[in-house]
DNA sequence: GGGCGAACGTACCGATTGGTACATTGCGAG
DNA sequence: CTCGCAATGTACCAATCGGTACGTTCGCCC
């Protein structure tokens, strides 16, 4: 991660060729919320200690108050980020004119490398778990921001159903909830089950294996047995 | 947990009816291994504060550092004790002579009440996995803990696939995994997912549901095309 | 019955932690 | 140019936290 180029890299030349460190407060304020986060994702709300993020950026301790003007505000603020982020990064699938369950299948593999991309995310969700959602549930307008992706199962579903290919009495949200939950749990849990059953989850050679199984869940639970609608 | 009684309760009285509080190294310890856990589970290893555990005792903190040494150990007794109960808490479904397809629901259904009436130890999980699980490993003694849990699901998972009903290709593991995801992230999740989606996991008018979902999940994964029996 | 060690309580410490008072500097407006 | 405020840095504080020095008491054993 550090820069190793052969030259010593001077420091301090006369003259800075661009206005390196200039005063930028949208600068300075992104950069605390950015290693904000990685402190955050790293040791919980509580381990994360706010000398450490000051250290790590090029700014001090000061500017956290200055921006955030507490601990608190500052998580808060990395909460948001990270779920408008997470929600930005889910550039949907184009399901539409698949067969649902070729759609719901990629849907699955989609959910589940999104998941194993994005593990700080993962780490920050179980961290606000543990603390009972008290800071997220002050984030009003982040309410709702995954129903997209529910009302995108919605639809296929909708269709399966019309077409007999897709049992009823399922919701998109229970669909939604086993999907997240089988990808959530690899990444949140990898340790302890890695360490109780000697398999580590987010083992490259055994992705392949566990994208696929998610969706042979999804596929077999949702299909109905033929092409025959079961009334 | 305050002893209220209306009397003032001198304290040196001449002789103590019943011979409360005496000294009692089985007691104390235990009593302050009990009260550790409910903390940490509460806050999280570094949200947990000594001062705070030591209050919700009889005793003092002096005796958590007399029996446990550190904040660290005692947090050790406390991973290692959850652990061990848990595991005795599973009283093994009796499942050998069921169809495979009834076992494997009922296996699905018992673990998803487990973790639903275990909740302050899959919080424990969840912390020990933010803290990447550096305190668990140290715990050899844990490894495999749960191995009869697989052992079990190995053993129907062969019947059926002898018989024709069990599909082939996937492991034991594979099932636990997906078994123990959903039942994990019901109560891990709770508070977000709850936020997001205004629905409470945990709410008992859906706890038959839910139940009855990982149910069907695993028996239409598993089973081949033939007849699938209910509950 | 008295001695002796396990069990326990008090009172404290040094380091850490979230937070702040105050001085200073860069930069855009007029 | 210079004035004024946003932006920044330094040095510090009060409270908290994990941990401990030291003294006391209970109860078993001979």
């Amino acid at each position: 991660m550090t820069v190793s180029s052969p030259r010593p890299a001077p420091r301090l030349t006369p003259v800075p060729p661009q206005p390196v460190r200039r005063r930028d407060a949208e600068r300075t304020r992104a950069e605390l919320l950015e290693v904000a986060t990685q402190v955050f994702a790293d040791s919980g709300y509580t381990g994360a200690r706010v000398d450490h993020i000051a250290e790590r950026t090029a700014t001090t301790k000061r500017m956290i108050y200055y921006y955030f003007g507490s601990k608190e505000k500052l998580y808060l603020a990395v909460l948001e980020k990270a779920y408008r982020g997470i929600r930005d990064a889910e550039h949907e699938v184009q399901v539409s004119d698949l067969p649902p369950a070729v759609a719901l299948r990629r849907i699955a593999e989609r959910t589940y490398d999104h998941h194993l991309d994005h593990s700080d995310f993962i780490r920050l969700v179980s961290i606000e778990n543990i603390h009972r959602g008290e800071h997220i549930t002050r984030l009003e307008s982040l309410r709702g921001i995954n129903s997209d992706a529910v009302g995108l199962l919605d639809t296929i579903l909708a269709r399966g159903r019309a077409e007999g290919t897709v049992r009823d009495g399922v919701t998109a949200l229970d669909v939604h909830l086993v999907i997240s939950a089988y990808c959530f749990f690899q990444v949140a849990n990898r340790y302890t089950f890695g360490f109780l059953f000697d398999r580590d989850l987010l083992d490259p050679a055994l992705r392949d294996h566990h994208r696929a199984l998610i969706g042979d869940v999804v596929v077999a639970w949702l299909s109905t047995g033929g092409a025959t609608p079961s009334a």
